[in-house]
DNA sequence: GTTGAAAATGGTAACGATTGCGTAAATAAA
DNA sequence: TTTATTTACGCAATCGTTACCATTTTCAAC
């Protein structure tokens, strides 16, 4: 039996509905509910199936512009067991080189449909793991990592590998799982850098590199060894020096240069293979007040987008950062959408530039060597 | 009747094992049957329901372990309507402002259990939109936006907004919408900074800032403004200009810097209000030749984390960004875990730093105003 | 020995979307 | 007219989880 409600019974639903209404979106079952049809018919007619008559489709797909229908992609997820999205660990965002690498993968990522979760490690292996177990639960379709240097234990990787999870790896990778990689020639890019800082007069050129685990640094130093080889000179120990957290703690490199300057023969040229490393360097020389290139030249592995705004202009090895975000996306989402499983895994290896600026040009004053051209 | 299969009938079942089985994680399910009870059972021991015996709960707790049951988020999202995820709209990741942003927030986000889902706009507006709604329908909780330069139409988020989801706008924020917004006091950068290159005697401070429609440009000019009539100048339009895409496009700032410098007065100082445009006129002033500080003095609003490397070193404005992330995601999860709709908005305002080096300490020359201490 | 309440567990319907199967009506072939 | 075949749609299961509503068992009180 109706009676009047009371006054506030009005306010009492906006309130309720305020509260609870969050964010409600249009479903299926709305458009079935407004055209009195069964949500598979409107399934069907959106997904433009050949069975539902086209005038039913006409209304369907009117309706669902109307209420501003968008599938609801969690719910796509828990039923298709895909996700159309990707996870992606780095190391740190605010590393120019991790945020090319970003929008390389996310500029195909997108138009491919994916979405991309983007996780940093700050060269944790805890947080690595964490992050990959997380990208997991969350149900993402394939996996593009680059490996922190404190991880020596793939075993999470591995588990997600073995189960069947597409994984590409990018510039610090691993032998011990057989898949995609995407990385640069970094024996031709510190090859390079040498050889260069060796025709500037060099005589005597100190490398510091990363983590002495990470597949980058392995292959930089051989390029740095190699170039020496080359060149006659025979590569010592006291000027290879190793940062354990790639410059991310500075007091590392601080502690290096300090090694460094103290020797007998100190070094005439430093070769730098990362970004942290490279502008760690920098600042040190600068804060022990020691000219660059006069004192001692410098060239290292960077993807600044400002080396020329720097005291001195920095020579760097540059890699194509995006080019490689695009490879590694690129290869991923072809294992991803791949129907048999894919048994030949391709190491797709870019080129790095080296770009020469004063920071390596020594101004010939005592310089007693040619240097070729 | 079982006839014994042929012999590649297991290697049939392994390929087409390892082609669909692609990634089962254990379920709820796998418990219930391992044990022989029910999946109603199974949730309320792993959620340590009362109504569970301490046995049974064992049982499960162990049984999970076993199975290394973890549950599966997209469903929960699914049946709870969130999930334990916040969206994040920014400019660009390669730029240290939004980077250090991105940490501060997930520093706390994944503390309380939310991850975080990036995007980012490159100042476009359409791409805004697709970004906001990507995040809509991916279910997030909530919303952290730093709107782009192109946005001037709000109705994406005012949409959103009016449903109930809950958004903290930072850095470019709006009066448009009432929700909480983080920020730093623009204006007292801009007033400092302009203060500051007055007391080195500039006379004719120019001002490069972002468009003039964003909030952050309007506070900063303002600030600029204000500091100037408070020394007694009155401030020139010759003198302000707006990069309508804040340095992203570096043209713009080229030609700003070519009207600037083919005036009659050209300026003796100049102040940039974004961490690209400051960059972008370092690199135009060093091109053309114009020595900083000795022919014009520079500062400006930025976040790099190398002021001091480089030519010559910079004095900046920086803003405590990590900060601003924590405050923003606080706010952000306050109103997403309150059960009451919230009123009473707040608008937080943080202080900006002044940090001074040589790019705008003008050697005193032919200075003849003793600019004070 | 009923009756009652409490304790412990099961069944089932959601959440939003897809899909195989069933089936009614309409048309075509016999 | 009967039998196939097509067309166009509905029903119900499914994905993993939770929550409401039974139902069963246990044990105590009368």
């Amino acid at each position: 039996m109706w009676t009047k409600p009371h006054p506030y019974f009005y306010l009492y639903i906006y309130l309720v509905k305020d509260d609870a209404m969050k964010f409600e979106a249009a479903t299926i079952k709305d458009i079935a509910k407004a055209l009195g049809v069964s949500t598979s018919t409107v399934s069907r007619a959106l997904r433009d199936s050949h069975e539902i008559s086209p005038e039913t489709k006409q209304l369907v797909i009117e309706c669902a512009e109307r209420l501003n229908y968008k599938p609801n992609p969690i719910a796509l997820s828990l039923k298709e067991k895909r996700s159309r999205s990707i996870g992606l660990v780095v190391t740190e965002i605010a590393n120019n080189f991790f945020s090319q690498i970003i929008n390389g993968i996310e500029s195909i990522a997108y138009d491919k449909g994916y979405n991309v979760i983007i996780t940093q490690t700050f060269e944790s292996y805890d947080r690595e793991v964490m992050d990959v177990q997380f990208l997991a639960s969350r149900g993402v379709d394939g996996l593009i990592i680059s490996l922190s240097t404190e991880t020596h234990d793939l075993s999470h990787l591995k588990a997600l590998h073995d189960r069947g999870l597409p994984i590409v790896f990018f510039d610090r990778i691993t032998d011990e799982i057989n898949t995609h990689k995407v990385i640069v020639d970094n024996y031709k890019g510190s090859f390079e850098a040498t050889e260069h800082l060796l025709q500037m007069g060099a005589k005597r050129i100190a490398v510091i590199s990363s983590s002495e685990f990470l597949s980058i640094t392995k292959d930089r130093v051989a390029g740095y060894k190699e170039a020496l080889k080359m060149h006659g000179m025979e590569p010592t120990d006291e000027l290879i020096h190793y940062s354990y957290y790639s410059g991310m703690v500075f007091s590392e490199v601080e502690e290096i240069i300090n090694k460094l300057f103290t020797l007998k023969h100190k070094p005439d040229a430093i070769l730098t293979t990362s970004d942290k490393i490279t502008t760690g360097v920098l600042k040190t020389l600068k804060r022990r007040g020691i000219r660059i290139p006069d004192d001692v030249a410098l060239a290292g592995f960077s993807n600044t987008d400002i080396p020329e705004l720097l005291d001195p202009p920095l020579t760097i090895v540059q890699q194509p950062s995006r080019e490689m975000g695009e490879a590694a996306v690129s290869l991923l989402l072809q294992m991803i959408e791949s129907k048999r499983p894919i048994r030949d895994f391709e190491k797709r290896m870019l080129s790095p530039e080296l770009q020469i600026r004063a920071s390596s040009v020594v101004k010939k004053k005592a310089g007693k060597k040619p240097s070729g051209k």
